[in-house]
DNA sequence: TATATTTGTGTAACTGGTTACGTAATTTAT
DNA sequence: ATAAATTACGTAACCAGTTACACAAATATA
């Protein structure tokens, strides 16, 4: 199809539709071809019962990888063949066992040569290509199993979306913002404190002057998110990074997590030989990105803020 | 899945439905996480009018490779969207003439991070298998384009059932089936004339003492085919191959074509220059077997058959 | 110029799967 | 021992495609 060079990749889907769908048509007349009295969405259920078991619709439908529905439908079709037959359970009357019948086994022996044949066609065909199909699909099963398409996609957008995001120093028309992306989470969260007010009112002088820092994220150069670090004056520690604000309109950009590495790198560029931090663990995503930056819990610090159950430390290395 | 190991390639129609159902339910998810409101399917149809032409139903679906009914039903529903709108063509009053709307438009522009944040995915998870799917699905395209996989299983099939076939010398139990087969078809097209029944009823006389040959093709150890090399008396033929038959139950499997080769083969060792035969043109499978066997026709001979109407020969390599 | 054929489209019915839902039998938990 | 949860299964409705058919408009042909 000269249409999906066009279209890219993104048609996959499509394009496997196709292909499907062209292969299972001859399916039908190849049954056909060979006088078996048998449809090609049969099979499935028909091999797992091939080896003359009896087997529960649910239990085939899982080996095949069907829903029972699906199952349910062609036992059902089959059944009018006369190539299975049901019988229930006594131990389980839940349970429905199909069985083939003399027929049904007797179609199973006729049923060989056409699929000798089958698969002698197609391995002429995979001998033909340079690409293995059977073994590409099985790659790409394996791969969807351990992360879905979505997910996949859902990661694309996130690196793509961060690399639209800048982080710049403070400016001091930035000061508006500092403090309206705090002070939505921490209303929303807790209670403003005497030090948020202090903190978050005048930066300049109680940050910045202290030989703090503050960072912002900028997306379409709109600020997004902002983070501090404060300078301490403590034997232990060097820097807090604090008030670490996000826009939950901007999710999804991992900008925390760009915020987070730009301020440890900020610290290590100042000479600092660690970080501290204080939170709440009712903040979860928070407290995963601490973790995820390299932050670890310490305790028995003393604290100004209330709302403060939680501290972490990061150590630089020198 | 574990299954399609155990079934093994007759089962890849199954094996690619499976991989497709999975891909365009993650598609339909990808839509709603972009906030798109389209669904997968409309896909193509959207893909081919983004460019802002105006196109007929029928167009769409011969560039998308889908049947006009499809095309037909996702007009209707993109139209009910607000994505397209139709319009008569003045000139031909048959076309309906679908174009995107500003609306459709508008979605176009939003839909491209989406094609390229799927697009990054699909290229992440090619880049992790070592079969290529897309590229394999192409040459899988085009092998099947060249020849159908029924056709191509309708030649594996031959090529078994030939082997299963085995060219014998004459001997006299085979007697009846010399004459059985023969009649019958001679019986079906034509009548029988006075040298079939020399030949068919005394063939060790007047075919085999004579310097003749018949080979007999057997199929599980039946005869169902037969030929005859006679001995000609004539200065420019040495040999002529007559009496062919092959039972119409056996069909299917070469038989002709290997009896014919057989037949050539001991000419061969016989030393003769050529094989001459005779036969009537409404036989078009013989025709054109004799022509596979590389028969040409000559003219311009006596023949004491009534239904001879081409007379052909072969010359042989020296 | 009249008639036959081809083309463009829509509708209906089918296909091979799905999910949603209901029900009965069994198992687990209290 | 009873209530709650789970399991096995069937039915109904849906979905994304198909083929079959009908019909009108346009084109080719006699």
């Amino acid at each position: 199809m000269e249409f999906f060079n066009k279209t890219g990749k993104v048609a996959l889907g499509s394009r496997l539709r196709m292909l499907t769908e062209k292969i299972t048509e001859d399916a039908a007349q190849i049954y056909r071809l060979y006088n078996v009295d048998m449809q090609p969405k049969w099979f499935p259920v028909f091999y797992v019962l091939s080896v003359g078991e009896e087997k529960t619709i649910t239990a085939i439908a899982k080996e095949i990888g069907h829903s029972h529905p699906s199952v349910s439908k062609i036992i059902g079709e089959m059944k009018k063949k006369g190539l299975v037959t049901e019988k229930k359970d006594k131990a389980d009357g839940r349970r429905n066992m199909v069985s083939l019948t003399k027929k049904g086994l007797e179609i199973n022996t006729r049923i060989q040569d056409q699929l000798t044949d089958v698969n002698t066609a197609i391995e002429a065909i995979s001998a033909q290509t340079t690409h293995d199909l059977w073994k590409a699909m099985e790659e790409w099963e394996y791969l969807l199993e351990q992360q879905s398409l979505l997910s996949r996609v859902v990661e694309a957008h996130k690196k793509r979306e961060a690399g639209n995001v800048v982080i710049v120093d403070y400016q001091p028309k930035y000061k508006s913002a500092f403090k309206a992306l705090n002070e939505e989470w921490i209303a929303r969260w807790f209670k403003m404190e005497a030090a948020d007010h202090k903190s978050l009112d005048h930066p300049e002088e109680n940050i910045l002057k202290k030989g703090g820092h503050i960072l912002v994220a900028l997306y379409n150069d709109e600020p997004v998110g902002v983070c501090a670090l404060i300078k301490m004056d403590d034997p232990d520690y060097d820097y807090e990074m604090a008030k670490m604000a996000v826009s939950p309109k901007a999710q999804g950009k991992s900008i925390g997590f760009l915020l987070g590495q730009a301020i440890i790198a900020k610290a290590t560029s100042l000479g600092a030989r660690n970080i501290y931090l204080e939170s709440n663990t009712i903040l979860k995503p928070a407290i995963s990105l601490y973790n995820k930056l390299g932050f670890k819990k310490v305790t028995g610090r003393a604290t100004p803020y209330e709302r403060c159950n939680i501290q972490m430390e990061l150590p630089l290395p020198v």
